[in-house]
DNA sequence: AAGATAATTAGCCAATCATCTAAATATACT
DNA sequence: AGTATATTTAGATGATTGGCTAATTATCTT
């Protein structure tokens, strides 16, 4: 997993409302394109940030393409974003102050 | 906090970096800067956009500035970090699969 | 095989970004 | 007051980004 194509993945706005439409369960690229206001170029264009980013993956079903979040790097992805703020040698998980 | 501030902060690996250099502990914009082989105005463009998502604080002491993590808003990123995959009415922690 | 539908890739453009050098500001020292 | 040190702000520049339209690819239907 490339860790800077995932942060950079997430700092879109659109992006992320497509991850979070996604982790409710997956989607076709059309369906995912009517909830948003630009064109569908364009939602393709975050497909494929997303994609390299390895956070979601596409399959065919027939016309259409079905996505859906990558769970396994998902999660790698948050370890790493926890990473960032994480004092070493000081085990906190997220509920921790 | 401005979500989306947060979110571009941490697109850039060299922020990414000072985030993780603070939270060991608080350091001066001259102790940050040795770390990078970037100019210093640009260590202080990337401290001017991290203290834009309020992620880090810089207080004056003497000739410098002190920078530390302003860990109440680094909490608050975290959490909106993790909305971005949680499935809603699914009360997930972190380590759960 | 022709036409409709779903989605992508190609190519363009304006806006944003990361970096730089030069200049400015703030503090400390002598 | 004058100089050195620490850091920032100003302004310029090349690279990247997010959006668009047009063209292409893939599948389905008749």
């Amino acid at each position: 997993m490339a860790i800077d194509e995932v942060f950079k993945a997430l700092a879109d706005p659109s992006r992320r409302r497509i991850l979070r439409m996604l982790s409710k369960g997956d989607l076709t690229a059309g369906q995912i394109g009517q909830d948003f206001d630009i064109s569908g170029p364009s939602i393709s264009h975050h497909f494929n940030v997303l994609k390299a980013a390895e956070l979601i993956r596409g399959r065919r079903d027939g016309q259409q393409i079905v996505y859906s979040l990558n769970t396994t790097v998902v999660q790698d992805a948050l370890t790493l974003i926890l990473d960032v703020f994480a004092k070493p040698g000081h085990q906190e998980t997220f509920d921790e102050t």
